[in-house]
DNA sequence: CGGGACGTTGATCCAGATCAAGACGGGTGG
DNA sequence: CCACCCGTCTTGATCTGGATCAACGTCCCG
């Protein structure tokens, strides 16, 4: 596997992720303890593990889930590249969900005992990791109150839009067009319903022509209609900081 | 209104709190802007603000929520002695719910300003804000699995037990009663249930003995229990840092 | 003593769960 | 090259947990 320098890190071309100053890149540059590529399906975090590494998704997408004592499951959100993995584990010494690749994926691997010496000297990068976890807090926020107040057509119409917005941030698919490579049953433990219902209420969003999930490639042709629908303002996706 | 010196203050007694170092103390005791007391009722931060504050609760209890363009009420979780308030805005720039006093409360006041000192100058305090925030997260994961996929009676006995065992980590209450200021519509927002089917639920708790909740007081004569009925593992609450 | 906020309880209804059966690939081994 | 299987998606029929509707009780406060 080929490691590539962070001059060369796919975020770098990102405009929706603010991009690191000289002095923060040559940083990272040592700080960062390798690259790791896995493959679909790959348990990256276990729930209840605490692993040595974190990591930042260069390339692919996965789920965070995490399941009841008696198997029920709910997907937490999906996992896109820039995203921070395992940084629970790295503060607080145990993940409380797991994370599984659902592509393959490209990740950067930081060592967890090194963080102290980000914030030691890098205090702007710590500083940003603040503000990742606040951001998570912010988007879990949303999604409780989708799961608690919106009805199952709001809340895949949420869901839907939530996904289409992240992903063309990120400069992914064209147009109105972006991959999902999740299966519906993905997306309904993440909502909170049955595959059946959130199969028949994706049927319906198709039939109306605001959005249309299919072998494994969303289109949006009209995300007002859809944030409509899912009760939504259509806000735009703000810069945000990364590892 | 007295304020209090930070050798006094009431956090520095709870045994769940990780203790500043004599350092840390000196450099909070300037880096606080003040103290703040507010009445029931009172609206502390607002959705879609930039307060220029955040704060810790020394005192009292207040809930955080947020609202659907058209009304629906999420309540994301409940705010307690510890707490700190206004991070999001702090880093990202605007709340994304509201913080709502339920009774009377104390707060320390910092200035948003300010943040970026303390990251400059004591890193292991910005250590404990990514930490804070994390936590932060983790809890809001478990609520996304408890309204995704609990029934409304697990829902309902899990949430007294979280509620119970944070009150009783904090040191507040006494053996098995601890003080519950909320209102039963308050807890029927925050698991995305009617407050009908809510009412019902706490009657079923109970007739069955395991938990009452009655005159803003709730009593678990036995935790174990009620952690069965919510489908829940009874873990012990673990030291936090706090500001 | 009137009114408003909160809690309680019964009756009815419905969104979404569950059950059941296929359909449609894509992969594998014979 | 075909037969089979397994994972995923689809669609119809039935059932039910919890929503909604409707009253009433109770306490507190002005």
């Amino acid at each position: 596997m080929k490691t590539v320098s962070c001059r060369a890190c796919p975020l770098s071309k990102c405009e929706t992720l603010m991009q690191h100053t000289e002095e923060h890149r040559r940083f990272l540059t040592k700080f960062r303890a390798g690259e790791m590529a896995v493959e679909a399906g790959t348990q990256i975090l276990l729930e209840g593990s605490s692993a040595p590494q974190f990591y930042t998704v260069l390339e692919g997408m996965g789920l965070r889930d995490k399941s009841l004592p008696d198997g029920r499951r709910q997907v937490i959100n999906f996992v896109m590249p820039g995203d921070l993995l395992g940084l629970q584990a790295s503060v607080m010494g145990e993940m409380n969900h797991s994370i599984e690749a659902v592509t393959a994926m490209r990740l950067c691997v930081f060592r967890r005992e090194d963080i102290w010496s980000l914030y030691r000297t890098q205090p702007e990068l710590g500083y940003d990791l603040t503000w990742i976890a606040a951001a998570e807090e912010h988007f879990l926020g949303e999604t409780i109150t989708t799961i608690g107040q919106r009805t199952g057509t709001e809340r895949v119409a949420w869901a839907l839009l939530r996904l289409y917005q992240r992903l063309r941030g990120l400069g992914i698919g064209s147009d109105a067009r972006v991959p999902l490579p999740f299966r519906q049953q993905d997306l309904a433990d993440a909502l909170g319903l049955s595959l059946v219902h959130t199969n028949k209420t994706l049927a319906k969003l198709r039939a109306k022509g605001v959005a249309d999930w299919a072998n494994r490639e969303l289109s949006v042709p009209d995300p007002e209609a859809l944030a409509q629908l899912a009760v939504a303002e259509l806000e735009s996706v703000q810069k945000r900081p990364y590892l």
